[in-house]
DNA sequence: TTTGATATATATCGGAACGATATATAAGAT
DNA sequence: ATCTTATATATCGTTCCGATATATATCAAA
C-alpha cells in the first residue's frame, strides 16, 4: 500500500483536489498512515498518466489553477485489486524505543524528559482517538480500526506509567561524553 | 533517527561488519525499527567519510573482502548528540487498517482472510516478544520497550478477537466490481 | 555424488517517500 | 493596516526500500 493506492482509495469515496486529499489523510488516516504533498502530487500525476484518475482543471482568474481529480473505472478496478491482494501488515517506527534502547548512555534528566514527553504524546493521541470514535459516521471496519488504536495506545501508556518511576530511580548517570569537539 | 544513527548506536556497543549490523537490527530492533542492506551499506560509507567510524578491511583470500567498522570518538559524540536531541516519537504504518478502512468494498471471504491473517501475525509477534523478554541480558530501558510492545500487541489482538465475529456477521457483499479489463 | 538450499558478505540501481522550500491568494483577526 | 492562517500546487535534495547481482561455504537430501 503506497501513497498512490491511498489516493485512489480516497478518490473512490469522492472527487478531490490534491489539497483535500491531504486534509482527508490527516483526518481519516492519521493514526495508521501519513503522506505529505511531496508524495501526493507526484502520485496523482502518475495516476492520471496511467488513466486511473481523470483531471478537471478549474482555471481560477488570477488564483492558481485548481485540479479536481476523479477515479475512472480502471482506477476502481486497480484499487479493488490492491485491496484484495495486499498482505495485511503493520510496522512501527519508534524513535522513543531507540532512545530507550540506548538510555544507559544518557543523563537521568534527559531520560525523565523523554518519558514525560512520550506520556504526553500518548495521552494526546488517546484524546484524539476518543474524540473521533464517538462520531457515528463510521463503518464497522473503521470503528474496529479506531478501537484497536485506543486499546493499543492505552496499553502503551499504562505500561509506561507503571514502570516510569522505577526506571528513573534505578538509572545511573553515564560516564561523561567528550563534548570538546562541539 | 535514521539508519546512520542506528548504525552508529550499534557500533557503540561493539565493532561490526555491515552484515552483522543487519543481523543485530533484526535481533534487537525488529519490533520498532527496520533497515535493509540498501540503507545500511550507504550509511556506513557516509559515516566513514565523515570520520564517525573507521574501517578495517580484512582481505579474504578468494572470498569477498570483509569490512569491520568501529566507532571513533567523534562518532560517540555525534551519537550522544542524536540521542539527546531527537524528539521521542512513534509512527505506525498499517496496511491492515487501510484494508479495514475500505472493507466495505471487499467480499466477506477476503475480509475473513485478512482478519485471520492479522490475528496470526499478532500472535506470532507476541510469541517472539515473550521469548526475548525472558532473557536476563536486558537493561531496564530495553526491558520497558519490550514490555510496552507486549502490552500493545496483546491489546490489539484482544480487540481484534472481541470484534471479529460481529464484524463478519454484519458485513455486506459489495456491488460487483468490473474485472473485465484484467 | 551432485544438486539444492541456506548462510555469510558486499554492493548497486531504480523507484518511492519525506522534509523543506517556493509561490500565490483569500479570509479573518489584531 | 498588518499579520496569521488557510487554501492550493509544485519541485528539489536526501533518504530509504526492494530487488537484484556477485561470490563463497556448508550442510542436507535425492
Amino acid at each position: 500500500m503506497n501513497v498512490s493506492d491511498l489516493c485512489l482509495g480516497t478518490l473512490y469515496l469522492s472527487d478531490c483536489t490534491g489539497y483535500e486529499i491531504k486534509k482527508l489523510f490527516e483526518a481519516a488516516f492519521s493514526h495508521f498512515h501519513t503522506a505529505g504533498f511531496g508524495s501526493i502530487y507526484p502520485a496523482l500525476n502518475k495516476l492520471a498518466q496511467q488513466g486511473l484518475v481523470e483531471v478537471t482543471t478549474e482555471a481560477g482568474d488570477g488564483k492558481p489553477d485548481r485540479k479536481r481529480y476523479s477515479i475512472t473505472e480502471q482506477g476502481k478496478t486497480a484499487f479493488f485489486e490492491s485491496l484484495t491482494h495486499t498482505e495485511p501488515s503493520e510496522q512501527l517506527k519508534s524513535d522513543f524505543q531507540v532512545i530507550l534502547f540506548f538510555s544507559h548512555l544518557m543523563p537521568t534528566e534527559r531520560l525523565r524528559e523523554v518519558l514525560e514527553q512520550m506520556e504526553a504524546a500518548y495521552q494526546h493521541k488517546l484524546d484524539y482517538l476518543h474524540s473521533i470514535v464517538e462520531m457515528d459516521c463510521h463503518s464497522e471496519g473503521v470503528r474496529l480500526g479506531i478501537n484497536i488504536g485506543i486499546a493499543s495506545i492505552s496499553a502503551r501508556l499504562e505500561t509506561l506509567q507503571k514502570h516510569k518511576d522505577r526506571l528513573l530511580a534505578n538509572h545511573k548517570e553515564p560516564p561523561q561524553c567528550d563534548l570538546s569537539s562541539l
